[in-house]
DNA sequence: TCTGGGGTCCTAGGACCC
DNA sequence: TCTGGGGTCCTAGGACCC
């Protein structure tokens, strides 16, 4: 446990200052990325526009009425991600053990760092210089002998916003493994990794507001609030004890999108063909990942906000843009879309490498499986893993489907292979929507485009 | 002018297997 | 033929993070 040096880094306001960076003239004011859609909320505030209570996660209308002056800017993730690759180039200067949070977030072990670059205050002060160099914006620095330290301290190491213009904050805090619980106990409980509304409003009818009061329960009555993993990870961390380790690269669990509507949708019609277009994209984005998906789930948002997602889990995986458009086709159909639909989304879970991925083939043949154990949920695999098993001659209303033909038979998988790649290709080189599903057309006889 | 979009992880119940 | 129990997989929902 002891010995690691665990640096935390966080850009400030990062969204926001990158758009202050990008048009100087907006320097100074209350500026808000996020929130120009009818529905939307706040991404990024700057600290002007946190002086008048606005934060990150607060709907566009509240901002605005808190500050009708602020500047509103639509997010412009392209130059976020750009500047968060630059910003990693800058963390590799110090050591290969980075993991990111989000795209301005990340944590650093730089146990190895000290004999190179100093005291973990030097690593620090290096950091910010170098960010600063490199990307013309600042962030701030917490290190402590662990994860959860360390992100508490670069919080407290930030600026903070008041009326008269941000106060700059100490940039850098470091935490001794002496002064670990000195530090943390005073904390209020929401401020542990974990600890949301729900369980801090429980824990408040314990009677526990600060971490230090946490410390002091017993593990099995935190068990007892919160369940057996939360209740035992937060007894740990009240007491500073967090072996997680600095984890450079995670292989995706899911890869998803959902759309919000300005307005509620009731179009069926028009929900599969959105539907669709989504599933497209997501099969794209799990080749480019080089992945194959088991699972796929459908979620759905009334205009109340009651949220239900549907999913079915395949023997075989797929990762083909047709495989997930019929797949998801007859998840949306188990749901009532009449109430009025605020929020559609797909995701595509039970990720594989696409190289260790048994039974590829699945995509061949999809359409007939996912209509045959839609319509009796009792069915076997119907020879998933064997392509030409799928019972070709059924007339069968998924693989029939005139909006959504199920792949051909007879065309042989290498040559589905070679149709994905040129698919891939012509987007990579006209854009996303140079290519679309079929089943996102809004007609067979009528043009598109 | 209520509540985004990208995710991760956990829980609980049922099916199923031994 | 009054009923175990562990393990795994799947599904749905929910808390939480940035």
């Amino acid at each position: 446990m002891s010995g690691r040096i665990i640096a935390h880094v966080d850009m400030d306001a990062f969204y926001a200052s990158v758009e202050v960076r990008e048009d100087p003239s907006l320097a100074g004011k209350p500026v808000v990325v996020g929130g120009t859609g009818g529905r939307g909320v706040v991404a990024s505030a700057s600290y002007e526009a946190r002086a008048y209570g606005i934060r990150s996660a607060m709907p566009a209308g509240q901002a605005r009425r808190l500050c009708p002056r602020a500047v509103f800017l639509p997010p412009r993730f392209d130059l976020y991600k750009q500047a968060s690759s630059r910003l990693h180039a800058v963390f590799f200067e110090v050591t290969p053990l980075v993991e990111g949070i989000a795209l301005d977030e990340a944590f650093l072990d730089v146990s190895a760092a000290t004999s190179l670059f100093g005291r973990p205050e030097a690593i620090a002060a290096r950091l910010r210089r170098r960010v600063s160099e490199e990307l013309g914006l600042s962030c701030s620095v917490g290190v402590a002998p662990n994860k959860l330290v360390a992100k508490l301290a670069s919080e407290a190491a930030k600026p903070r916003a008041s009326l008269t213009g941000p106060l700059p904050g100490q940039g850098v805090v470091v935490v001794a493994e002496a002064d670990l619980l000195g530090f943390l106990w005073p904390l209020p409980v929401g401020a542990l990794w974990g600890v949301g509304p729900a369980s801090r409003e429980r824990l408040h009818r314990l009677g526990v507001a600060t971490v230090g009061e946490l410390a002091a329960l017993p593990e099995a009555t935190l068990v007892g609030a919160l369940g057996k993993a939360a209740g035992r990870m937060l007894h740990e961390l009240a007491w500073g004890r967090d072996s997680r380790p600095v984890v450079p690269e995670r292989a995706p669990k899911s890869i998803g999108h959902e759309e919000t509507y300005e307005t509620d949708l009731r179009d069926k019609a028009d929900l599969e063909r959105r539907l669709a277009m989504m599933a497209d994209q997501v099969a794209a984005r799990v080749r480019s990942a080089g992945m194959v998906a088991r699972t796929v789930t459908v979620k759905l948002r009334y205009g109340d906000f009651t949220t239900l997602t549907r999913s079915r889990t395949f023997p075989a995986p797929l990762d083909s843009g047709p495989a997930l458009v019929a797949a998801t086709r007859p998840l949306l159909r188990s749901l009532s879309v009449t109430e009025g639909v605020r929020l559609l989304g797909v995701s595509a879970s039970g990720l594989l490498p696409k190289e260790h991925a048994p039974g590829q083939q699945l995509q061949l043949d999809l359409g007939s499986v996912v209509s045959r154990r839609a319509s009796d949920p009792g069915a076997g695999d119907p020879g998933a893993s064997d392509p030409g098993a799928g019972d070709p001659g059924a007339s069968d209303p998924g693989a029939s489907d005139p909006e959504c033909p199920a792949p051909s038979q007879g065309l042989a998988a290498q040559h589905w292979e070679e149709a994905l790649g040129a698919v891939d290709a012509v987007r990579a080189r006209f854009g996303e929507g140079s290519v679309r599903p079929a089943a996102a057309l809004p007609g067979r006889g009528e043009r598109q485009m």
